[in-house]
DNA sequence: GGCGGCGGCACC
DNA sequence: AAACGGTGCCGCCGCC
């Protein structure tokens, strides 16, 4: 329980001009007293472009108030965007947005502590028990109204009749003496509770010390906090969006998977419905009376069934199956139809941009996530015959400009093992994969080079010839090596490598050759086994790893757990030292970019971060791209003061759109 | 009609 | 001997 007085004082609703005045006046004074003001708003709804402010409270710690959206004007400048003031919110960018559409710039203002954020750094593992109302029952034992139980529920929507909103709903409310003064009180209960939880955050997060002199509160102040508007700028901008594109795609895509339907319909003699995994469970195994070798996971009911994934369809259509064949064609059709290109159009703004949502909490590794829509899961154009990537483009007048962090995971495991044989070759600028090929066949390591460079070659029609039986053999080779490095940061085991190296190429694995080159691997960079194994006695100890920044990744209680969830743990964990030092990477580029002065000189606005990548949108101008390009990349592969065991290099591309920019 | 589990699949 | 880390979202389907 925190150490400051949590007693809830009376919410006052303001009505007149002078009312208003007075209360601003006295926070203008009492933020200070209170370390900031906690701010809360409900709004017409929850679309980030589109949404306003209806009502919106303040709170000191000592005195919570209530507002009608018509009070901003007035507020705008000595409170909303007051540089001095300090705001306390719960899903800060949320909010942020609102008010932007109600015409006040949060962004002007002081800090943006987000809640979620310290709930976060408190315990990352208290998923989903972030929010306002979680942490108030959590931390101050208290539960406050929900806002159906205020404003009721929103009815379900009907054929005919126009929808009703959350606008209606807080209308209605106000509408009423009575439940006026029950919505007055809600709202500004959540700015007293914010603020109150951000106080008891600051006093937790202050006793939990990184290293040496730097707690998790130094750390939410010093990164997080500004973390959290470069976030929200991002969203704020969007990412053009060339519809025509996509509309153009809709058509020719809906036509294809009809064809397909249809075909399916002929032949089993009735509509097969090609989305729903019992239809295709029938056809293939029932109807064809194909053999399985493959079930479901069977989740919570343990009720494993045949399985219709890519990877058994894939399998029969190496065999000659026709069915299988096209039913990826219309599950690959489809999943970029309904992910990528319907669900996209719905979510673009009066201006063709679209807004993501970038989660700060998004993964327990400290990685972001990005959803509404998921901006980092757009398909890579080499894979993808519609190319999507081309839908998003620079907005008129501007380019694209794409970074990338090269083998970043890779680097870090090198950086973390000290693995002098690993740390040579990165300095020296050699290809990791093609050394373990040399190291673990015995094969020259040009000669590995070699194929990768004719492959390349091949690729842009420029090699003048077809790869020799050796050139791919030692592709393949590469191939399996990668693909060992990748999984032993994941933790792998043979039995799952040997099933992906299988569905990777033209080679059946066996579980013991997965085995052998995981141990192999772990031969040739034997420091990397120690790293992975000392890493797994200290969570076995003290039940948490650290990041490069010193963020925490803590587990339970270990000894408590079955074997199988304890060696679970132990590879998350493993994991997020590396993924989440990746995080920390590209966030610590983020903040520096964000503030930089050539960047911002030219007027370089960031778009998008996927995890080891960032996308800019600089002015069309020859000399400003090549500027900013080559300032991003000095920011990205100096992202700290102090260097790592090992360089960090960016790869920079420009374009039009975004798969050409890469 | 809303909701959650499931199978499936896109990304790093 | 067995066990691939982190995400979000689609449509379907059964349940309430």
């Amino acid at each position: 329980m925190p150490t400051f007085d949590l007693s809830l004082p009376p919410a006052h609703f303001v009505e007149e001009e002078y009312q208003a005045r007075v209360w601003m006046n006295h926070f203008l004074q009492s933020h200070r007293m209170n370390g900031g003001l906690g701010l809360d708003s409900e709004t017409s709804g929850a679309t980030k472009h589109k949404d306003v402010v209806m009502l919106w409270s303040l709170s000191d710690g000592a005195n919570r108030v209530c507002l009608p959206a018509k009070f901003i004007p007035l507020f705008r400048e000595p409170i909303l965007e007051n540089p001095e003031i300090n705001f306390d919110l719960t899903n800060a960018k949320f909010d942020a947005h609102m008010f932007a559409n109600s015409g006040a710039d949060l962004s002007k203002a002081g800090q943006w502590r987000d809640t979620l954020v310290q709930s976060f750094l408190y315990n990352e593992n208290n998923q989903g028990r972030h929010g306002l109302k979680e942490c108030v029952k959590d931390h101050f034992d208290r539960e406050p109204p929900t806002f159906d139980l205020i404003f009721g529920k929103l009815p379900p929507a009907k054929k005919g009749t126009v929808k009703k909103t959350y606008a209606d709903l807080i209308n209605e409310a106000l509408a009423d003496p009575v439940k006026r003064a029950a919505a007055a009180d809600y709202a500004a209960m959540d700015a007293f509770n914010t603020t109150c939880l951000r106080k008891h955050f600051d006093e937790q997060l202050g006793q939990l010390m990184m290293y040496q002199g730097t707690s998790l509160r130094d750390f939410f102040y010093s990164v997080e906090v500004p973390f959290t508007k470069v976030l929200w700028k991002m969203e704020r901008r969007g990412f053009q969006i060339d519809a025509g594109y996509l509309w153009a795609l809709k058509g020719p895509m809906e036509q294809r998977m009809q064809e397909i339907e249809k075909e399916f319909a002929k032949a089993a003699g009735q509509l097969v419905n090609l989305r729903s995994v019992p239809s295709i469970r029938w056809f293939f195994y029932e109807f064809l009376k194909k053999e399985h070798w493959k079930k479901t996971k069977g989740g919570s009911t343990g009720l494993q069934q045949p399985s219709t994934d890519v990877e058994v369809l894939e399998d029969w259509a190496g065999q000659g199956d026709d069915w299988a064949k096209l039913l990826l064609e219309f599950r690959g059709i489809d999943k970029i139809y309904g992910t990528y290109v319907t669900s996209i159009m719905e979510l673009l703004d009066s201006n063709y941009r679209v807004h993501t949502s970038l989660n700060q909490i998004g993964a327990q590794s400290g990685r972001l996530s990005s959803s509404d829509p998921n901006l980092q899961n757009i398909p890579r154009p080499s894979e993808d015959q519609f190319r999507i990537r081309d839908a998003f483009v620079a907005s008129k007048d501007k380019k694209l400009i794409v970074a990338d962090y090269a083998q970043l995971e890779m680097r870090l495991m090198a950086h973390f093992s000290q693995d002098e044989k690993m740390i040579k070759a990165i300095i020296d600028g050699i290809d990791l994969h093609c050394l373990t090929v040399s190291e673990m066949y015995g094969i020259d390591y040009d000669e590995v080079i070699g194929a990768v460079k004719a492959e390349k070659k091949h690729k842009k029609n420029e090699l003048g010839r077809e790869l020799t039986n050796r050139e791919i053999t030692l592709l393949m080779y590469r191939q399996a090596c990668k693909a060992t490095g990748f999984g032993i940061i994941y933790g792998i085991g043979g039995p799952k490598l040997a099933s992906q190296l299988t569905k990777m190429g033209e080679k059946v694995y066996a579980e013991a050759e997965g085995w052998h080159l995981i141990e192999q691997w772990f031969n040739i960079f034997p420091s990397v086994r120690v790293f992975i194994e000392g890493a797994k006695k200290q969570i076995k100890s003290i039940g948490f790893v650290q990041t490069l920044t010193g963020r925490f990744r803590r587990a339970g209680e270990i000894s408590f757990m079955s074997k199988k969830d304890a060696s679970q743990t132990e590879r998350t964990l493993v994991n997020a030292i590396i993924q989440g030092s990746a995080a920390d990477i590209a966030k610590a580029s983020m903040l520096q970019a964000d503030v930089d002065p050539v960047l911002c000189g030219y007027g370089a606005r960031m778009l998008l971060q996927v995890h080891d990548e960032l996308v800019f949108e600089v002015p069309d101008v020859p000399e400003v791209v090549k500027e900013c390009k080559s300032r991003l990349q000095a920011i990205m592969e100096n992202p700290f003061g102090s260097p790592l065991r090992v360089p960090l290099p960016a790869e920079v591309g420009e374009g039009y759109t975004w798969a050409t920019a890469k």
